[in-house]
DNA sequence: CTGTTAGCGCGTTCAC
DNA sequence: GTGAACGCGCTAACAG
């Protein structure tokens, strides 16, 4: 019924010239007189046209769109990312299709392929572990993949992220030079990688260089969750640990919380060290030492990466490192 | 170059059959003999066919795809909000495209009409104030938009919400229940309605029915982060408040720690309520009391409202209106 | 049940 | 500089 859309067409026929003087001028194609681009704008404003973006992207095989995974918007890891990469996508004029995955497996794969169905011209990814099929998924598009403070050991796609294991051996290292023996390592599942491998990895080293033997039953696999955080407190203690390197800032709120709770004096009887920055860990009390990663860069970087890719410009480099530091504040005793 | 995208003809082809029928099996048409959709399965299993929702789009005149436009994902209100949406969307096979508004006026109404140009079939609208223009912009276009956790008082798009006004207004009856004669009224801008127009009345009516005059010094404005709550916190004991009524969570969270990191006790000296029941409130020390906002289904019924807009269906009411709950936590010395 | 035929709104040669 | 014409991949009548 009133399907009014006004299309280039009508524009060309008020303006009288062809529809693809009309394009042109919508395209910023300067083979236009300056006198026709003027009539021509005047009459897109008169019909307030509006240019249709699934016709054209299917004229030019672009969508200016694209699509992001993202475990959970909730999470302020997430999100911080997630900030990043919008600002620098509407900075180049993309808009972002946001899919949360709840690092479920086949919901993964399937919200790729709607992604894909979608024409998006890129992918962004954040999660904790990918799968063989999804990066099975990955190579076999031909869609710029680029993951966004997530590591694959397999390196096949572009990737910004920082060095998780020295930072997380620095930060280990100065819980033991604090005093702390037994220092627990509290992390999401150890099958992602970046808990398994290279926290893990970092955590051992720090271990060794103090030449303090692994204990296996320091290990804590958690949600990435307050509740979880609060509900574990009572098995780190009882492992005899004084102090803990944690993987994320939720889940350590919760540690606090549940050491708060019970009466222990944070960091006087208890250290915990954290590994995001969200601005969570200043708005507990203490407020939480921890790895101070760029978030919100990492995503900005990844998305300025993703639009070379999309653009098949020259890049350096696909696997992109950025550097972090080490904020000593209220839950270590370190000076 | 290698453009080697597989159409809907070639299924066709390789199955042969037409087109059309190769259209109905992948839209679940029943006008198809089993044998022969079993066979175009097949093929399109085999060529790994994909349809292009683009294609589609323009030819159906439907996305799939709704746009959502929020003031910042960092913020734990809004995100919540955005779960809920994302969540629902999912289930009706919609995908979001977010975009980050900062609130910023000029921004929203040229992100709303870019979304509008990608032919969404719906929008999703989260802020604080509505400008006209906006408003012209909505009612201009055919497109439904639903207001999630967001009040305009021109009620002519959809909305969800709770009873702001009501729910302040026990909030702070709560507050001058408990001794304290002083209550200050932490918000964002005035200009907002929400805070403005019903949480100000709230206020106003609990004061009233207290018999406490108004105090135009205890009203205070800031932005909806924690630095600029912790910054308050001094004038707002200056202005000899024994107790405050905050209307975002986060800001709660700084004006807390400005009082506990000059010493004072909360709640023993200084009692907060707080507005957004984010899970905010419960990872901090002690735990915010709180109006317990259904955060999640704002957003899950605000989709859902929308699928019903956009499918033209009935719809008992476009203003909804959810229940809530008030949460006397760690912050509150009321029983 | 299945095939034919128009468009959907726009980008893009290729002549003029 | 500008216009005519084709095609992007698919849905939607309309026949048969």
């Amino acid at each position: 019924m009133e399907k009014q859309t006004i299309t280039i067409y009508d524009v060309a026929r008020e303006a009288n010239v062809s529809m693809a003087t009309v394009s042109r001028v919508v395209n910023g194609n300067p083979n236009v007189k300056p006198t026709t681009r003027k009539k021509v704008l005047e009459v897109i404003d008169r019909l307030d046209y509006r240019p249709n973006a699934v016709a054209r992207g299917l004229a030019s095989k672009k969508t200016t769109t694209v699509g992001v995974i993202i475990p959970d918007v909730t999470n302020l890891y997430f999100s911080s990312l997630a900030r990043g990469i919008d600002d620098i996508a509407s900075m180049y004029k993309y808009n972002i299709i946001l899919a949360n995955s709840d690092q479920n497996d086949p919901k993964e794969v399937q919200v790729l392929n709607t992604l894909l169905a979608k024409q998006v011209d890129g992918i962004i990814y954040m999660g904790h572990k990918i799968t063989d099929e999804l990066r099975a998924e990955f190579s076999r598009s031909k869609t710029p993949v680029v993951l966004a403070g997530t590591v694959d050991p397999d390196e096949q796609v572009g990737s910004v992220n920082i060095d998780y294991e020295s930072a997380t051996e620095q930060s280990v290292t100065n819980l033991i030079a604090a005093g702390n023996e037994r220092v627990a390592f509290v992390s999401g599942s150890r099958m992602e990688p970046i808990n398994g491998i290279y926290r893990l990895n970092g955590y051992k080293a720090a271990l060794e260089k103090a030449h303090i033997p692994f204990d296996e039953s320091l290990v804590f696999e958690a949600d990435y969750s307050f509740i979880s955080g609060e509900a574990i407190y009572e098995k780190v203690e009882e492992a005899g640990a004084t102090a803990a390197f944690v993987g994320d800032d939720e889940l350590a709120v919760g540690l606090m919380n549940g050491a708060l709770d019970r009466g222990v004096q944070v960091p006087e009887e208890f250290e915990i060290f954290t590994a995001n920055n969200s601005k969570l860990t200043e708005m507990v009390r203490p407020k939480l030492s921890t790895i101070t990663q760029p978030l919100y860069d990492i995503g900005a970087v990844a998305m300025r990466l993703l639009t070379k890719l999309m653009n098949k410009e020259e890049t350096d480099e696909k696997t992109i490192v950025l550097p972090y530091n080490i904020a000593n504040r209220g839950t270590t005793k370190g000076e």
